[in-house]
DNA sequence: AAAATTTCAGAAACCGGTTGCCGACTCAAG
DNA sequence: CTTGAGTCGGCAACCGGTTTCTGAAATTTT
């Protein structure tokens, strides 16, 4: 059997080694060990290579919650989701992550499941564990009340937002985004243009067909028919254009508000004989991978840049930390991702 | 204006009280408000209750750090993810979450980006935060070689697994799952089953095809052609069938190794004029909502239950930290969900 | 009424670090 | 040889709690 690495003891694995167990080690007081650790105060460089290899000896990793103690910050962020950890959630936590990881912030994952009474008692633990700020992040864009008040420390609200207008919020331009896509099927020639969605109670459905109609109206043209709000899931998608085709109404576009409604879209239009793109440009939202690739033909689609919006909510988190808040509504453009679907 | 809550000073947010403070406030010593708050000691009644509203009163929160320093626990586990949190970490980390956020411990996130420094990185600041153990999770259920040796607290692996077969792991019955799926189908009827999966690199391609193809062998079947390992994409799925199609082998039934496929499948088969269940019944793999239920008609397929092993992964930990460890690999059942592209 | 016992709260040490301050020592200048 | 300046390292307080130990006051026993 190998030697065992780390520990004296085989099978009791070691615990980790103290600064005192350094000091000792090094032939020190203690504040010595600590001042050679850090690089404060004055020393020979003779003593402070000692304590250094002790420390590289023992596997010395000072104790974050003696040195929190005495800072008053745990570099440590919150970051609570108010729903469900889910597709819109996941890529803005890892641009959260990756910015706060390179600042050495560690994050605590709260998950509050669409229930209050758990949302607040995710925040009071973190705020018992004295994390230095707070980032909230929901499924949906629409503002929601703020998750405390006057609480001593920041607070960050990414995609979703707050209703108070002094929280920090970062959220996409749904709107430009929508208006990007209108714009980009008009510059394809095309002018009798739908645009199907899901339920009008959800914000990001009516804010994006707004401004796709208003888009429409700033080049002087109708919708080829009323915006039509359902749910955001394929059937309803394949339920739409079938309604769309029964009308008679006639249409050289669709714009759909999710990419699963324009993939059934997709599918609907081809099982009734018209092609994507030749006869209908579709496009959808999101930019869902799996989706606007998996579709035939693969889909144009809007991408809000989540993990984009994840880096900068952090990083104004963090700015914040540091003294310097961001107050307000602040949005990020999005981006139209071109495919085959509008070709 | 309404008047602000919590704090004297407007616009300064009240910073956390402290234990001296509620002591102040009580009358007390320091000593005597900390049996308060823990119902230790002996105490009068009446004291206690004086600490109690006092503490009450300055909304008191006790600082974690201090609590841990003296206690050498932190109630705080990491999640570690190997690679990129994904489609299959997230139901694994919610179970976990869940299931620790219940024993009061938090989460720290920690996506490790495939990159092994990045996951030594993230070790490390484990460690020196004092964590009481360690959840790794991945997107592969492939083993991998331990995060580290002779660790100073307990870690499990989930979805993942170790290659020291003295370390806990807890997986999915993934031959289990492709048994039970072959079950089904010879069990509705099928006989001439072909199976589609992944690239043969991918240790859950080849798993579960090896157990399709015994399953299909105890019951005295061949399979209908030889397993097709390609991507885990519908586009594999699709021009996987039209593969089989174009080779006029006959065949009544594909189990895929993904739902991707199944659903790529599914498509060439209804382009090909085979119907879906009435010609060939198809079963997928991961009962990933969106594809088992956006396909048409809806999918029938193996769901590995990864909430649940989540949750237990979690428990184990839990119970590792309090001493009672579970070394070893265990595997949990998988499920059969049946829908309509097998009835 | 004195002694023994019990009740209850405070003083102080401690967890593992950081930091301000002070004193011991070295060395050069007077 | 004395003195002043400059190095360098230790002492001790402190962060915010917990816990042990101790002793004063209140109560019971004789």
């Amino acid at each position: 059997m190998p030697p065992r690495k780390l520990s004296e003891t085989p099978g009791a694995p070691a615990k980790p080694a103290t600064i005192s167990e350094v000091a000792l080690l090094a032939g020190v007081s203690v504040g010595t060990a600590s001042k050679a650790l850090n690089g404060r105060g004055s020393l020979r460089a003779e003593t402070r290579q000692r304590v250094l290899s002790a420390a590289e000896q023992l596997g010395f990793q000072p104790n974050r919650a003696a040195v929190s103690l005495n800072s008053g910050r745990t570099y440590t962020v919150g970051m609570i989701t108010t729903d469900t950890i889910g597709r819109f959630s996941i890529p803005l936590m890892m641009g959260a992550e990756d910015a706060l990881g390179a600042g050495e912030m560690s994050v605590f994952l709260c998950d509050a499941r669409d229930d209050p009474i758990r949302e607040q008692y995710y925040l009071r633990t973190l705020l018992s564990r004295r994390v230095d700020g707070i980032i909230v992040t929901g499924r949906r864009t629409q503002a929601r009340p703020p998750i405390g008040a006057d609480l001593p420390i920041p607070v960050v609200y990414a995609f979703i937002s707050s209703t108070d207008p002094h929280d920090c919020s970062v959220v996409p331009d749904e709107a430009g985004g929508a208006r990007k896509a209108v714009e980009h099927l008009l510059a394809t020639g095309r002018r009798r243009i739908a645009h199907l969605t899901g339920p009008e109670r959800h914000h990001s459905a009516t804010v994006r067909a707004s401004a796709a109609v208003e888009r429409l109206a700033e080049a002087g043209l109708d919708p080829a028919a009323a915006p039509m709000f359902g749910e955001w899931s394929e059937a309803w998608g394949r339920q739409a254009v079938r309604m769309l085709l029964g009308t008679g109404t006639p249409f050289d576009a669709v714009f759909c508000g999710s990419d699963q409604i324009a993939r059934g879209a997709a599918d609907a239009l081809q099982a009734a004989g018209r092609r994507v793109p030749g006869d209908v440009a579709l496009v959808g939202f999101d930019n869902w991978d799996v989706m606007a690739l998996g579709c035939q033909p693969p889909l144009t689609s809007v991408d809000m840049e989540l993990e984009a919006l994840g880096r900068t909510a952090a990083g104004m988190l963090l700015a914040a930390i540091n003294g310097e808040p961001s107050p307000g509504r602040h949005t990020r453009p999005c981006r139209l991702v071109i495919r085959d679907s509008t070709a």
